[in-house]
DNA sequence: ACCGAACCGTAACGTACGGTACGGCTTCCT
DNA sequence: AGGAAGCCGTACCGTACGTTACGGTTCGGT
């Protein structure tokens, strides 16, 4: 898939790799597990031994190491496409409680050690320019929260609880009074344990400065 | 100050390594150069190359590869610190200014080329935990400005000017409505030009945003 | 003028790792 | 049963790169 290898079948209908079998799903595992692991080294070998299979496999399956990787992040990728927040009647409440899902399943999301460890690799394969996991990892994490959250953010403001121009720009506040510093600490290797009770009373906190800063009626901050 | 980091305060005297002479310093410019270049290779021969020196040189100077590197954020971190905000007599207004002048120092740093090699180096060395290149950049950027930020911040409470219980969390804020996505997109490799304009005109909303979020008297929003 | 230290340029060495080849085993099809 | 295909384990190859070694040059001190 990624560099000029033998242009044979898979590429026809989907738009990238189709569906890996349960086997090569065992390996993209075996991947993610091994990139987890503090100072893994993440050779072809290492990979081969850790999925008990050849690395002839390897290279048979994914076309090379870039190949592999791009798998990996995509296979990952293809997994954190839940929580569906079906449009509801949508009142200041419920507004409220979407919100503090986003910020919080945000949180958790990058504070995971499987997004530290893709987000590093990303990050890494973007300063030698190689490949475009970088972008791989942009469209399923901080574009994916943007194109998912926006219509409720719109839906918000057409109920009148809202008031604000640019969605994009609403959507940035957001995400900025969620992720705060957290992100970079952790990429950086900060040790900065968060809690479950720790991220909803986060998400809760900036949820509640958003509705402060775009709210069109008060929400009442003095209630706990 | 957080979490539990050995954040040991601002070291007046060189904690590790004297202050480079002018042709070492010449090599690690020469390293922070190659480091920018877009698929730069950064290798003891291209290094030596670079900076017309010999790779024994380079050994005897700073020990191996990983010494050359770790000077090299010294030596990059230690130009940084500069825009001292001597203390005014603070009013709205100059507290405003200095906020302005935060939030817009920090975004033309995170957006700088060299910030972002410097970045994407630290965080790749963390994956792989060798050194402690993360805690260094660390120190002197997130850590760094809030160690400068919130003496700011208390002081404007201390005026009447601020209202908030905790110090940290107040700073977050502010970190998080400056910086937004900012970092996390151009480390993965977004194209994401911030002009000089930009800049000013979005340190200026996160600093409207922070006052309108912490500010005890309203700061007169329609006034411009 | 002489000596030694510092340094440059380059060659050489060892290893790690991406990628390939091959023998043997299992499974499935006919 | 027999053959073919897929896959595992391992040995192997070539290259890149960190690290070391060495000859040659410059330069300050005596």
């Amino acid at each position: 898939m990624v560099s000029a290898t033998k242009s044979f079948a898979p590429e026809t209908a989907a738009p990238d790799a189709a569906e890996p079998t349960a086997r090569q799903a065992a390996v993209l595992d075996a991947v993610l597990a091994l990139m987890q692991e503090s100072g893994g080294q993440l050779t072809m070998t290492a990979v081969a031994r850790r999925a008990s299979c050849s690395k002839e496999t390897l290279y048979k399956w994914f076309g090379d190491r870039d190949g592999l990787l791009t798998a990996t992040v995509q296979w990952q990728a293809s997994r954190v496409r839940a929580g569906r927040y079906d449009r509801q009647k949508l009142d200041a409440s419920s507004l409220r409680d979407s919100l503090r899902g986003f910020a919080a399943n945000w949180l958790s999301v990058i504070s995971s050690p499987t997004s530290i460890a893709l987000n590093r690799l990303a990050i890494s394969h973007a300063a030698s320019k190689q490949s475009n996991l970088g972008q791989i990892v942009l469209d399923n994490g901080r574009f994916a929260i943007g194109n998912r959250l926006k219509p409720v953010l719109e839906e918000g403001r057409a109920a009148g609880l809202l008031q604000f121009d640019d969605t994009e720009a609403a959507f940035r506040t957001f995400f900025g009074l969620a992720g705060r510093d957290v992100q970079i600490r952790l990429l950086l290797g900060d040790t900065l344990t968060l809690e479950k009770s720790e991220i909803a009373r986060d998400a809760a906190a900036a949820t509640d400065q958003f509705l402060a800063l775009y709210g069109r009626t008060e929400p009442k901050p003095a209630a706990a």
